[in-house]
DNA sequence: AGGAGAGGGATTGTCAACAATCTATAGACC
DNA sequence: GGTCTATAGATTGTTGACAATCCCTCTCCT
């Protein structure tokens, strides 16, 4: 009840749902034209919806429209994807002072239960690419909300995450090192617990900091080819 | 010859330039209900690209829509203005770094002349006006595209600085602390023209820190009222 | 008199046809 | 044979009409 539910969903917002988690997901190849009408027939939409649509993806960067010439999934380099980290750096640092400033006692035991199931789930199955898939993504929203700061949670959010999780899908679907990004993340957690912004900040942006690190090198490796 | 030109200027990206145009100088007032035939009479205007711009605007977070009740310009408090400072704080003392480490040699020396025509404005006329409104962004746009950073730039032109602007226009007109800023920007530029990353960060990051504290001043002292 | 509910009006969301533009193919010229 | 041009086809951009939803007012009941 944190906030008013959607009162109706429109048919413009099932096509960007829809076209977002498709271009997430790789079902729509960056770089390949795409037609208008084949989406429509492939998402039951009708093309006013869906320009509307593509509008507002656009407006995000997860695709490029040239009038007249139709419109294709953004194509995205290894050093964009990691340039878009050195961004989560700076951004997610200034999220966990705020953090760290402004959420509740509540929001902050939230946290940390979040993070107590994030490590049943590791140690249970093998749940690094559920853990790195949702778990990482909920740790890092919980803290963008609790900054406070409404631009600053929609551009994490709205944009980059979205970018990222494009990204994570087409390389090898976990970054691989879930018991370390655990530990980091409670550490984290902890600082924010104590109120101490400044640790908070250094900690997150170390934390993204080694997670492009790792992405580099297994780029370096020829692991992750893009 | 940097980038090609717009090819065929479709009548939703007029629709979208004319509506942020409004928006950022206050023509549309925030929190007023205003509706889609209103704006197509307004700006002569189809129903269909206008509401393809209205789904863009509103991806960016200049203007928030209802289903079925209708569009209204967001309306922003003078904490979210001082909020909006302390993200530029981090994402531009980032675009600082990288400027500093990737703008070529002609691309800073056209900064500096830059900064030259800046001051010739200032000691002229007052032209303080002009100098905050217009050459303030300069500034600052040249850098954001110089640091070769794609989506760091595409978040600071496209979001941000429409978003101070708006406020800008709102509050009294300039800063009124020009010849400082141009000495903070001369600094930047000679950090940057050193190829000194660091420094430029921190200078930038003061810059902003410095501009945010002044806003919070008038603020204070009832000068400016949002 | 105050509040709740229903109905009308206005506004937004959706649709399908029309017009404008680009791309690809085929032909002609150098 | 290669290249440039023109035409045809397909695709996108735009328009105006139709349907669904919300807001406001008026009435009725407590």
């Amino acid at each position: 009840m944190s906030e008013a539910a959607i009162q109706t969903y429109t048919r413009a917002d099932e096509a960007f749902d829809c076209l977002q988690t498709a271009i997430v997901k790789g079902d729509l190849v960056p770089g390949e034209k795409i037609g208008e009408v084949e989406l429509c027939s492939r998402f039951n939409l009708t093309r006013g919806p869906l320009r509307e649509a593509l509008g507002r993806l656009e407006s995000r960067g997860l695709l490029v429209r040239r009038p007249h010439a139709g419109v294709k999934v953004v194509s995205v380099s290894a050093e964009e994807l990691l340039e878009l980290y050195r961004i989560r750096e700076t951004m997610e640092g200034l999220a966990a002072r705020q953090a760290a400033e402004r959420m509740t006692d509540e929001e902050i035991a939230d946290l940390q239960a979040t993070l107590d199931s994030h490590e049943q789930m590791i140690e249970q199955a093998q749940g690094q690419a559920y853990y790195q898939a949702e778990g990482d993504y909920d740790f890092h929203h919980r803290i963008a909300t609790g900054s406070r700061n409404t631009k600053l949670a929609q551009m994490l959010l709205g944009d980059l995450y979205y970018m990222v999780r494009m990204y994570r899908y087409r390389l090898s679907t976990s970054s691989g090192r879930p018991h370390m990004a655990l530990g980091e993340h409670r550490r984290i957690a902890e600082a924010i617990a104590q109120r101490d912004g400044e640790l908070a900040e250094f900690l997150m942006k170390r934390h993204i900091n080694a997670a492009r690190r790792n992405i580099e090198k297994k780029i370096r490796e020829g692991v992750l080819t893009i």
